[in-house]
DNA sequence: CAGCTAGTGCAACATTTGTTGCATATCCGA
DNA sequence: TCGGATATGCAACAAATGTTGCACTAGCTG
């Protein structure tokens, strides 16, 4: 018996499991490295249930006990079947796989080493200090066009659940870019465009530095165009064995300075969030997760 | 505190060791995972050694207590350091840094390991089929909401160079989701959606599947509502050290899927890229680079 | 509505865990 | 050889672990 065929029929099992039981399971197939390092009751914690069901689980899935399905665990972690280590390793002794299968390999690769050049101090420096100019701003226009649109937008997004502060450009066909024109030397611009830099990008930000307004940019070289308009600048790189650039390190970077404007907030912040989502939950957006009951 | 920290102490110290001490210390040297994945008496036991000694060495080495101990070699198991592909990515010297940067650093690591996860097997297998689907579609309805937006965005954008045959549904105020209706069985269904589920995705994914539009998804667990309607699933990692959790691994999973259906094309494909820049130069969209003169 | 079953919360269980105070054994230098 | 320090064995500890019997509840069926 080894980890997949437990996963397999969790799986299998899942949409006939009852609530609490679905919690625990999918924790089991969520958190692989937990079910062997932690403790049961420490796992139940952090999924969110009793005790209980977590043994309860492991019967009726047809184990001993709780023991049993850490075992697997355990097994797989030391046959290196877990994490990324092991993966890596694995994929050294792979023959032959479709072309296909590796291109994606290659893409996915890629990805992965450029955004670890995300890591490098140069970066990290530029990216708090462009977060620091972004926190101190009033408001945070963010502007990004083509292939850069969905990297503002999703700065924009995380910003949203912190208040109003930042505005996504260029978002709806009728004001289209002009929203920008209320900008002043108190606001900050988030600037995203890579090669072939959008002529509206830059003829924006252009404008905006002129106003006074500091720009922060995402770009993909330090003599793009945008670099020389910026206050601070975070590089990204866009290369990519795909016929297409990719945005996926300037997605990461986004996402980062967002945490990081989010950090500058202290408190108050948590408090934003906490509201935003108890307001979501009134809308009812979300799906329900099954709520643990409470004894009367 | 570094398992490499403590390795270090302990052979150092490893001379000066009593008798027992120093089978211990040397069943930890040389059984790391042991050290995690089991309680300390049972370590005891295999080293052949009294359960207090352990204890007395981590007191010794200057631990609170064999618990310290075993965290470390806990985290060296998360972070993949333990096993072959060991020591290889990690970074010599990290000296001090504001907690800013810290943070900073930890949020691009975790992206990069976890899209890293997106080059196992199982996941570029599945990368595969779905992009297999999705090329023979006729056309692709694209839907993301809220976090999801940007990734259901981005892969429409990039297949937007491969011709009209990808439709982002949600992005005006008019229509919002409705041009899905028009899907069939000959179309396909991107759906991208992490917990906590938006309602509407899974609301619609559901009615597509019922009228046989086969589904593709992004998503973050293999039994997420999802994963139970779609034909192919692509998971993806949303795990972050930010308060917001990330989603840069769907990110790159949807730059990847729309490389991989790019190729289904052919040359045709690339046919339909070079037409499209030439369009996007005579509108004049790009910020045109200084062209190198010719001499006179 | 009653009656039933399956799901879940709760309290208590016997075990096991990691640790420590004390007693004894061993080693080392004088 | 002795004296003192150090290392080790032992017993007992509180704390935590995984499990189970019982009671209550929700939801279903007739």
């Amino acid at each position: 018996m080894d980890r997949d065929a437990l996963v397999r029929k969790i799986i299998d099992s899942f949409p006939g499991l009852p609530a609490q039981l679905g919690v625990a399971a999918r924790y089991i197939v969520d958190n692989p490295d937990d079910v062997a390092l932690l403790s049961m009751r420490e796992q139940a914690r952090r999924a969110g249930v009793q005790p209980w069901t977590m043994s309860r689980l492991a019967k009726r899935l047809g184990y001993d006990g709780y023991e049993a399905i850490r075992a697997l665990h355990a097994n797989a972690i030391r046959q290196g079947e877990l994490g990324f280590a092991g993966r890596a390793g694995r994929q050294a002794v792979r023959q032959k796989e479709s072309g296909e299968t590796a291109l994606a390999r290659d893409i996915v690769a890629a990805g992965a080493t450029q955004i670890g050049r995300l890591g490098a101090p140069d970066s990290l420096a530029a990216l708090a200090d462009a977060a620091a100019l972004l926190a101190a701003a009033r408001r945070i226009h963010c502007l990004g066009l083509r292939s850069s649109h969905a990297i503002a937008a999703q700065f924009a997004y995380i910003m949203s659940f912190l208040g109003d502060r930042a505005v996504l450009l260029g978002t709806d066909g009728f004001r289209g870019l002009d929203a920008v024109r209320m900008a002043g030397a108190d606001d900050a611009l988030l600037a995203v465009s890579v090669a072939p830099y959008s002529r509206a990008t830059l003829d924006i930000a252009h404008w905006a530095a002129g106003e006074n307004v500091p720009v922060v940019a995402i770009t993909d070289s330090p003599v793009s165009p945008l670099a020389a308009i910026a206050r601070h600048t975070i590089l990204v790189s866009t290369e990519s064995p795909s016929f297409f650039h990719s945005m996926a390190p300037a997605f990461v970077a986004a996402e980062t300075l967002a945490a990081l404007v989010a950090g500058h907030g202290g408190t108050e912040t948590l408090a934003a969030i906490a509201r935003a989502e108890q307001q979501l939950a009134a809308f009812g957006v979300h799906h329900l997760a099954p709520a643990p009951r409470t004894r009367p």
